[in-house]
DNA sequence: CTCGGTGCAAACGTTTTGCAGAGCA
DNA sequence: TGCTCTGCAAAACGTTTGCACCGAG
């Protein structure tokens, strides 16, 4: 089972590298036909989910978009703008202690947690979406 | 644009409030026809649409299920199970000072947030699936 | 040469929509 | 009577899968 290094891969997981954004499979897909790339959609998904499962890229589920992809790896929280849509990285260390308030109020085994913020992204501020 | 209340509007909200689960459409319209109810599976969502809408009921999106919708409609967080995949409330009070942090990080306009918890449910513990 | 990966198209599950008829206000 | 809501079926949407061929190791 020992994993193939292919062209299409490489250029999957570079494009969620590079990008600033938080990117659907669709968005990638688009973004390699721009480079003039002849990959098709089920590749996409396959590597994203591939690359996601080994922990090299990383993922949110989003109310609107399904998944958006993130070459973001190292623990973070998201914020979705509540104008635009978009996905940003909000870069707070991991809370522990929140876990713990969890652990203390219920009977259920804590082992993580994920937050997302809602709110206005700057660039809508800008524009006065607010 | 006055709402109208429909025999089927009320059963469907019953459905939701009186379940202690966390519910997708499917499930909603699968308990009416137990109830001997006929009410098309396009009316549960329109409904459940717009009681999510007008704030009268809560819905969560579910990485394997889609929405899953609550009765429980006063600020809590929510974990879902490793094992099973259920939705449970977690009756944290909201955590004010989550948001203080993240407006001190960012540039964004922080509103709220929302927390989800990763773990084992009490009743996969009990049955050994930690 | 082998076995995983690719591309395409078809299938999938969930949610939405178009439309004619039903029923609340 | 108005206009919203309903039920059905069809469409839409994002995602996955089957299959034959391709290509990296």
């Amino acid at each position: 089972m020992s994993l193939k290094n292919t062209k299409q891969r490489q250029m999957i997981l570079a494009v969620v590298m590079q990008s600033k954004d938080h990117l659907t499979a669709e968005q990638v897909y688009l973004k390699l036909q721009e480079n003039n790339e002849t990959i098709g959609l089920a590749t996409v998904y396959r590597n994203l989910n591939m690359l996601y499962q080994t922990h090299q890229i990383n993922r949110v589920l989003h109310q609107e978009s399904g998944y958006v992809y993130d070459g973001n790896t190292h623990p973070h929280y998201h914020m979705v703008c509540e104008a635009c849509g978009r996905v940003l990285d909000i870069e707070l260390p991991y809370q522990e202690q929140i876990d713990e308030l969890a652990k203390q109020q219920c009977e259920e085994e804590i082992h993580s947690h994920s937050i997302v913020f809602n709110g206005i992204c700057k660039d809508c501020l800008a524009k006065g979406k607010s």
